[in-house]
DNA sequence: ATAAAATTATGCTTTAGAACATGCAAAATT
DNA sequence: AATTTTGCATGTTCTAAAGCATAATTTTAT
């Protein structure tokens, strides 16, 4: 298969939410302007401070949003899967990123130059009300996370973390194991606490038989007993 | 003054960022649906889990965005002084509010259907980027927020909320004092600590001679001190 | 004005979780 | 296969900040 037809194939069956709200004549903009590109696993896509230039949009692979703190102390805002899309807040705010973006595992992204993108929005409400939507989940997201990293206790954060994982990227086909296979480090990056503690209280979770754990392997045995941790704190 | 010219000035003058963005017809339907309603201090202007109806304009006083957390802790989003737009985040993304606002000081607020809102922003893209700009201002904001909140210790983030309430409310004539008086409590609820902790952290900054606190009444002394505590952690 | 309530101020105690250290296991590299 | 690196697990120590108690001061209500 030709790499123009597998362009178009990506472009028209992937780029999903936003493909359908566009006409003909924008259509043609985004396949023309759109390239994919291949991250390796650990690798940065973009980095805080740069400026943001294009809009990502997740192929294949697993993508998480993170902010550098104090000591190397990483904090992971958000995840992305197939199709979702990133890297645009930080243009509409003018202003350069706060936060850096990497490939949790071998991924395929998509860009498009920002520039296109602010120009089909100015004749495209539909894709005007696709970012507005995009952007007032996050934020109330990130509000609720404020309040949920500060003050829920190292089990009531990492039983929300392991929720999220589910929220996010699901079960394998035996609707029990996670279907994401992250260091225990990152575990602790998502959920505001040291590895040693991740690790501990994972340890915990499974003595306590909520989880099973065979290395980076997360069985969820009692997703109820998990919520009921994370929402007492 | 009637009421009617009295609300035309309102919103001829007030609703400035909004304002100069609407053609005659847009102006006709905002001002024949804008209502000004009065708060009196600590009085909620909507609540968590409330069903988002409104667009609101903070026309006089302070009003700030707060969620409630565990054991009754409050934790502050973010303040708003006038002429600020709040309250519509919730509406876009299609969900309850997660957080309550509720008036500092006594505060007039002005109302505007989001549901009409939401019309004259499917036919005036420069209103659909303001909000986009405005979110997207409010997500990096909060996402900043995570990492400050978790990671820096006591005197960090209670410097970083002093600076926080130099940006947003500024000084009195005297070009020193903040033109804004809150309870200890209040400080404490924007910079994720216990009041007590407030307190002695705002009396060792009184010490060392950043601040100086007589009641609520605190005047900057070393911002350039307060900002370097702030960025080291 | 006076009482009652709320807020501010400080000292003392307790504790959750970080920091550190060590051992082991499993990959990856040579 | 041997060696280095990386990640996982667990125990111990230490500390920042919470929790609690009490008193003084300020604000609010009657």
């Amino acid at each position: 298969m030709s790499i123009k037809s597998t362009l178009e194939k990506v472009v028209s069956e992937d780029l999903a939410a936003i493909w359908s709200l566009l006409n003909a004549e924008e259509k043609r903009l985004v396949t023309d302007n759109f390239e994919v590109h291949n991250f390796k696993k650990n690798q940065i896509i973009y980095a805080e401070k740069d400026d943001p230039v294009y809009l990502w949009c997740l192929l294949k692979g697993k993508v998480k949003l993170y902010k550098d703190g104090i000591g190397g102390r990483q904090q992971i805002l958000r995840l992305y899967r197939p199709i979702q899309y990133f890297g645009y807040r930080a243009y509409f705010a003018s202003e350069p990123y706060v936060s850096s973006a990497s490939a949790f595992e071998p991924s395929a992204v998509g860009t498009l130059p920002m520039a296109l993108v602010k120009e089909i929005i100015d004749d495209n409400r539909e894709l005007a009300w696709f970012f507005i939507h995009e952007l007032s989940k996050n934020l109330g997201g990130s509000d609720t996370k404020i309040v949920t990293l500060t003050q829920k206790h190292i089990r009531g954060r990492l039983a929300e973390a392991l929720i999220l994982l589910i929220d996010n990227y699901g079960f394998e086909d035996d609707g029990k194991t996670l279907k994401i296979y992250m260091a225990r480090e990152d575990v602790a990056n998502l959920s505001n606490m040291t590895t040693s503690n991740a690790i501990r209280t994972l340890s915990a979770f499974a003595q306590e038989r909520i989880i099973t754990v065979d290395g980076r392997r997360i069985k969820i045995v009692d997703e109820a007993k998990l919520r009921q941790i994370s929402k007492f704190g």
